[in-house]
DNA sequence: AAGGACCCCAACCGCGAAGGG
DNA sequence: CCCCTTCGCGGTTGGGGTCCT
């Protein structure tokens, strides 16, 4: 059975030869991609239209990228697979060059098996039950954990400046495909505001410059209230995370601390009004909300990402042994 | 050298969404 | 609305190459 766009014409299937390509490629560039139904008959093309689409888009596109996956490439993909899962078509717009087809390929042939030697299940990226360990470390709050990526501690509030001290302490990496951890170079400052009945206030100011294309704006356990991550298809880009901790102090941390993230493209600056805002409410519950000015940002993987599981994402037995290797 | 097993990936299939009449 | 066509996506297949015995 044929196609039912083409079912009336002579279909030829299976591989396509190279004076076909040619025909193809000569007739979408003069002609340009419209409708593919009617470029079999234009082009002179025993085939259907729907395979025409798939040769040009899988193979004679010419902005497509040859040869393997960079580790980058699939390190991008287990990221964001972790996130969408089987979405195909999303995960390769992350990648320049590659097709749908191209990334699902790979993973199937790769990526999965790669994962399952390392005990992972490659749909849900969790220790597949066969690696589980009978007790199962669960960290919840930046309070319990010793090894957060920093440890912000105040003496006396609203102190001067030095008299306040902060600590920042680094995680151990962890292995590769499980946690990625972004280098972290931190900068603080101190800025003094005036408060609505005149007293001064003071605000602490972090920033973060992360050196990873794949931006992690981590659990609870690594950085902050909050549970995101967010994605760049441009490999080559720093991302600067600002993070301003409001009436700080060591005890404005743990109940109702407003702290909000902000995220600048510092390349080109398009994101600049691009924020998370995210709010720990004093029963640990973790609201989030977003806005976004944006055009050069893809608002469909924020929503997949702000709308997952993953906002509440807590160590499981797969950072147990992201932690104890 | 032969042939069976395995693997990779290009291509196909079916379904749902979108759009136009 | 409904119907039909087209497009796009994810799952699946099978041909051909490679590896192994």
């Amino acid at each position: 059975m044929g196609h039912r766009c083409c079912s009336k014409q002579k279909i030829k299937r299976g591989l396509w030869s190279p004076e076909e390509d040619e025909k193809l490629l000569r007739y979408i560039n003069t002609h340009g991609q419209k409708s593919w139904s009617s470029v079999p008959k234009f082009a002179g093309l025993q085939r259907c239209g729907k395979s025409c689409r798939l040769r040009w888009i899988n193979y004679l596109r010419p902005d497509l990228k040859r040869g393997s996956f960079t580790a980058e490439e699939e390190q991008i993909i287990i990221d964001i697979h972790r996130i969408l899962g089987n979405r195909w078509a999303q995960i390769a717009k992350h990648l320049p060059g590659r097709t749908d087809n191209e990334v699902k390929n790979f993973w199937n042939s790769c990526i999965k098996k790669k994962l399952i030697s390392q005990g992972l299940d490659p749909q849900t990226h969790t220790l597949l039950s066969s690696h589980r360990r009978s007790s199962v470390c669960t960290i919840s709050n930046i309070h319990q954990n010793s090894n957060s990526i920093f440890i912000m501690s105040s003496h006396i509030p609203n102190a001067p400046l030095e008299n306040t001290s902060k600590t920042f302490s680094t995680l151990p990496k962890p292995p590769a495909n499980i946690v990625q951890i972004p280098s972290v170079d931190v900068s603080s400052e101190f800025q003094t505001t005036t408060s609505n009945n005149g007293e001064p206030r003071q605000h602490l100011t972090y920033e973060l410059l992360m050196e990873n294309a794949i931006t992690n704006i981590c659990s609870p356990t690594y950085m902050n209230p909050s549970a995101v991550e967010l994605f760049n298809n441009d490999n080559n880009v720093n991302w600067v995370s600002t993070v301003n901790v409001e009436d700080f102090s060591a005890q404005t941390l743990e109940e109702g601390t407003q702290v909000q993230v902000q995220v600048q493209h510092e390349k080109d600056k398009t994101c600049e009004d691009m924020g998370i805002d995210v709010r720990e409410a004093n029963n640990g519950n973790i609201e989030t909300s977003a806005s976004f000015e944006s055009s050069n940002f893809d608002f469909g993987l924020l929503e997949s990402v702000l709308t997952s599981e993953f906002i509440s994402y807590d160590f499981n037995c797969m950072d147990e042994l992201a932690w104890n290797f």
